[in-house]
DNA sequence: TTGTAGGCGTTATCAC
DNA sequence: GTGATAACGCCTACAA
């Protein structure tokens, strides 16, 4: 049984409200007790119960988080600087999987509703404008984290995927390449349409006519990277590189591109996307476009706790992506 | 202004107490006005208030689970498999990153005692007596996984490390390798020890001596499993297998030996300990003892609410290691 | 079956 | 400065 500050207004025989008072704000109370309640609560193992104080306050200082799934590495690092911003705030973060299920996403709101947290962060969402109602249900913050229908809300904060696909494309451009192909993901995404965007963007920059025979479909995984690279492979006119939708893609790129004894940088340069942790230990090592995914996930913290605050009504920040050169791109040979 | 109990009883002519009853235990109200009352708080959208509701039953449904880091996959993998259990029951997690700071991991769980959260779950902590004062201070169950002291606790569950190394030295003893090699981890890790330990068993059971030039010490990173492959290399009789602390030290073997232009399944077999999602992807897709991590993540929550249902005061399960084939082991040639 | 009353542990608003 | 007293929203005897 915990003790209360009941237990210890009782034994410093003061009422309870002094003891709450004497733990808050200490100058609003006389010094001398002020220090006799606050080590008597300290050596009698006092720790306030933050259930009750919520229901007085009517803040929880908890911060919700919807994630597809956690064990996506991605994710993961999203949510690792989600919580890192959160704790030093003094803020817990609730985590919850949706698996992608819409219906899974809207009952984990629901709950985190029902649970009182003061702000709502979810990632990757495509549940879009299905969350108006629950939004204006919770009427609570809600923050956007790579969503695919950021334009309806108000706070949102993404990956600027036609800048990084247009970096990546400068960067092969600069190595002499002009047949520079584009796996992309057959699934519709929006960042799929920005990056191919980007793609189109860098090439006609260069004066290229951004060929349509050099975009393929892949799926996002090395199946459908595999698939894409041999269909671009029996191309009469090979590209010499390749641009592809993210790092899985790229690897299944890499892969049927070693499976048809082409060699990887010499004779087909191959840039990714995302720069997950494994990137850099293919065979070889992955040039990609890196998405600050840490710290993305602070500033997504950031912005809710902004909020808060009471700041801005709303904010789209779009985080610039970079460049990371590795061993997958060299110069034009042939 | 969310809606209350006592909203639903004006409107509906009732006390607050028969909706509660009526929303909580229908049989126990007259079934017409249960019905009433129920369509009535669909209606005006009513939310329980689960902080009021904690703070009446003490207890929150709300579990604290703390890692040194969700960005690791790993760990990330677990507390999906956590958080999927503790969803399906109802309850609500608490996820909070330590960075492996002792200090801060104290401070977490502390805070989460403050929370009254129901049950706390900690992964691959090195705490380890110091939770002692702690958890009677807390006075809720604990479960620690992958703990590198679960010995000094009721509840725990972790990987069965001697096992899944004598299955990778099995396999490579049936493929006919005799000199075996281990690759370990300097830091002093329990895991580390018990792999080792296994690998000598396997060696022993097959009647071979395990020789001390075969223990190389990597440092758990890819870095480390090149320079200690290194060293194997410098030996004048080679061994022709290697069984590595985990998949990024066998990277780092995997790199050394291509550096050295040997080739691997050919020359040289390696097995890793994790099977991390990378290491499918590696060439050689390497052969490695998987971990199953969701799944053990799923059976930590189960003990958990066990635990919660005041089933058994303590378990220790420890999950078995399965081997998982491909193509970086093959039949000795040479 | 239903209502009244009290309590869960805080914070907050008053008087004193 | 300090102490009653009343919320906060829910649950739960106990009475009616």
């Amino acid at each position: 049984m915990p003790v209360s500050i009941k237990d210890i207004a009782r034994i410093a025989k003061v009422s309870h409200s002094t003891v709450s008072r004497a733990l808050q704000k200490p100058d609003s109370v006389n010094r001398d007790t002020a220090d006799r309640i606050r080590t008597l609560a300290r050596s009698l193992g006092y720790r306030p119960n933050v259930v009750a104080r919520s229901l007085s306050t009517r803040r929880t200082r908890t911060l919700g988080c919807v994630v597809t799934t956690v064990a996506d590495p991605f994710i993961a690092e999203v949510v690792a600087g989600i919580e890192e911003v959160a704790q030093r705030e003094g803020y817990a973060v609730h985590l919850a999987n949706s698996s992608g299920d819409p219906e899974r996403e809207i009952g984990v709101v629901r709950s985190f509703g029902e649970r009182r947290v003061d702000g709502v962060l979810v990632m990757a969402s495509r549940v879009g404008s299905l969350y108006r109602p629950l939004l204006d249900e919770l009427s609570v913050p809600l923050v956007l984290i790579d969503n695919q229908h950021p334009g309806e809300f108000g706070r949102s904060i993404s990956i600027d995927d036609r800048g990084g696909a247009h970096l990546a494309v400068g960067h092969l451009l600069e190595l002499g390449h002009r047949r520079i192909a584009y796996i992309g993901d057959r699934n519709g995404l929006q960042s799929d349409a920005d990056r191919l965007a980007g793609w189109r963007d860098g090439l006609c920059a260069a004066g290229i006519d951004p060929p349509g025979e050099l975009i393929a479909q892949g799926d996002g995984k090395p199946e459908g990277g595999l698939r894409a690279m041999e269909g671009l492979l029996a191309l009469r006119a090979l590209p010499t590189a390749i641009f592809c939708y993210n790092d899985m893609t790229a690897m299944g790129a890499l892969r049927a591109l070693h499976a048809h004894g082409i060699e990887t940088p010499r004779r087909m340069s191959v840039v990714g996307f995302d720069d997950l942790p494994l990137a850099q230990f293919l065979e070889p090592p992955l040039t990609t476009v890196r998405q600050p995914r840490v710290e993305m996930g602070r500033r997504a913290a950031a912005m809710m706790l902004g909020a808060l605050r009471g700041e801005s009504p709303g904010e789209r920040i779009v985080v610039p992506a970079t460049l990371v050169v590795r061993g997958s791109t060299a110069r034009r040979t042939s």
